[in-house]
DNA sequence: AACATTATCCAAAACGTTTTGGATAATGGG
DNA sequence: CCCATTATCCAAAACGTTTTGGATAATGTT
């Protein structure tokens, strides 16, 4: 049933050191014996067990993926940023074992953690920017990939959008379209991407010569929910604006649902904006206008970083960031005259 | 660094022998002996090295989810079940490996590629009923779950919702506003719960005696595209029906779109009920009345059975069936006189 | 013929851990 | 005192694989 090194140098009629270097390609084997050896292999299924293996080279193919927070789950994101990983993985025969908050409230310091599972590499996704173990990692020789969160350190780096270049463009975008109003709901600030996507806001508003208002800016929390409630106290208190940004499309809906109920017409009486084109973007009445992440991708190039710091010892650590793209639906038109 | 048992032993000044035994539970081990070695092994943070053993002991504690189709990652509820199976198999010290379609088209029999990762059982999800494999997983004696797809052998089982009392409870909420022609968008019936979910439809027509018509059923591919295709056709060839019951949520709201556009407004011309609670059926307009399924509670419940089956030879296989429920939203109302 | 080199194979050690099968001192019972 | 039992420790073997360091026959050169 399962076949050992041992079966095959038995078929074969060689030692296992043998059929080991044969297989392993070593040049003092002689051709022909790796022939056969390889023929026996074959007929055998013979796979070498990754285990034993990983135990005397020391090497190890395998990425973890730490998804931190039940609420992580919820993400539109986190299935496609998976398959890009596994995509990924695949290509270059690494495999992925995911972990969830419960694996580091064990109180096991975190590379004891990967060392036990025989992970080689983390790619985290879910840290605040607040959360103590960024510092841990920074210096730590432990190989590490950060999804949204900037880090900086000889074997980790992060992958993340352009959230600056998007909240410009979704700027840009309502500026052409006559408004001048613009309100901004974000999601929490220990969230980087909050950050940056409040300076974009910022610096669309500053190329436009438009003034930045603090009291056009809703702190929310990512929830549809607090969505509603930005878009009531930001339209209560500032009902000059035409337009908002939200800064999830999950927010969005929130948003769309509290304007409909306050007696808005959308895109007529005011336009909005999400952020991440989730599939429900699209179904929603109106459809959003969003900036569109590519997850997928972003998972590949995470997969791509975290092995690259695995395998090659030389390799200096790369920030990798991908652009955003608008996608116009039907929550947007021009500004009521 | 990298605490070995070597390491405690050393610092402990016992065997490694001893070491194992007194951390293992062994009685021949002095108590004090034990504490000691206990104290030592806390203070390196030595954790053993799972490959190691389970080089020794065979036993695996890793369990190997196979995923399916890239369309798969698209469904709604991969993070949810993912998440379900993390937490699980967290309570049983048990890992979770993701793979991807790209494993399983390596030419490598199933059982040798689990085999070689070090994966005890697999949870697989995407399946058809027309796949191979499952007749090859029937009999094996390799642990396997597979989700929404029936199989029964003795280390093989399935984890479903009952997607005929679903389909009833949809069909009894419709009846119950007084509508009597009801049509169905299905998915194609390679998906199992497409079969199951047409058995309920029928099932809730003859419950209350309506006629079950071939022509009120379109099979569509659970897009959204199909969605829309299919409430154009049933609508255009049977004007009389009042509901359409959906199998997906994507699919409904391709249907609410369609019929949105065709000039009907839900409910009051026609109402509509999907198949998920998908996060955006909340969020369309009029939110989906559905049928909703717990995928976290389901991934729970793979896991669960899949770690029996590893760990228990006696365990025998049992069929987990969980029960569904109906969101009723605004896209049902009363059949217009 | 003697020595050096090359080709090709293999035993042993290693990886980190577990477990088998003793070894030995202490203790208790006849 | 002698023998049996118990407590407690440890060397060795095992797991499946890789790699080091030979061993040896054949061949080539002087």
């Amino acid at each position: 049933m399962i076949v050992t090194i041992r079966d095959v140098a038995k078929k074969a009629g060689y030692s296992i050191t043998t059929v080991s270097r044969a297989l392993n390609g070593f040049d003092d084997v002689n051709e022909e014996t790796r022939a056969k050896i390889m023929a026996v292999a074959k007929e055998l299924n013979y796979q070498p067990n990754r285990v034993a293996r990983s135990l005397v080279t020391k090497t190890v193919n395998t990425i973890g993926l730490f998804v931190l927070g039940r609420s992580s789950f919820q993400q539109g994101f986190i299935a496609d940023l998976v398959s890009g990983l596994i995509d990924e993985a695949s290509t270059h025969d690494f495999d992925l074992l995911i972990f969830g908050t419960q694996s580091l409230k064990a109180g096991l310091p975190f590379q004891q953690l990967c060392h036990q599972r025989g992970v080689g590499g983390a790619v985290i996704t879910g840290l605040k920017i607040t959360d103590p173990i960024i510092a841990e990692l920074e210096d730590s020789p432990f190989p590490t990939v950060l999804i949204d969160v900037p880090i900086n350190g000889p074997k980790a780096t992060y992958v993340t959008f352009d959230n600056q270049k998007g909240m410009v463009q979704a700027l840009d975008h309502l500026y052409d379209l006559g408004h001048r109003k613009i309100g901004f709901i974000n999601g929490h600030l220990e969230a980087w991407v909050c950050r940056e996507r409040l300076a974009g806001y910022k610096k669309g508003l500053a190329k436009h010569g438009l003034t930045y208002n603090k009291a056009y800016v809703y702190n929310g929390n990512f929830s549809k929910e607090s969505g509603r409630a930005g878009a009531k106290e930001l339209i209560k208190k500032n009902p000059e604006l035409t337009a908002l940004m939200v800064a999830s499309d999950l927010m969005a809906a929130g948003a769309l649902e509290e304007l409909t109920a306050m007696g808005y017409a959308l895109p007529e009486d005011l336009s909005l904006v999400g952020f991440d084109d989730q599939t429900f973007a699209a179904l929603t009445s109106p459809a959003l206008t969003t900036i569109k992440q590519d997850e997928y991708l972003l998972g590949r190039l995470a997969a791509e970083n975290i092995i690259k710091l695995i395998n090659d010892p030389g390799y200096l650590p790369e920030i990798k960031t991908l652009t955003t793209n608008l996608v116009i639906r039907q929550s947007t038109g021009p500004v009521k005259s």
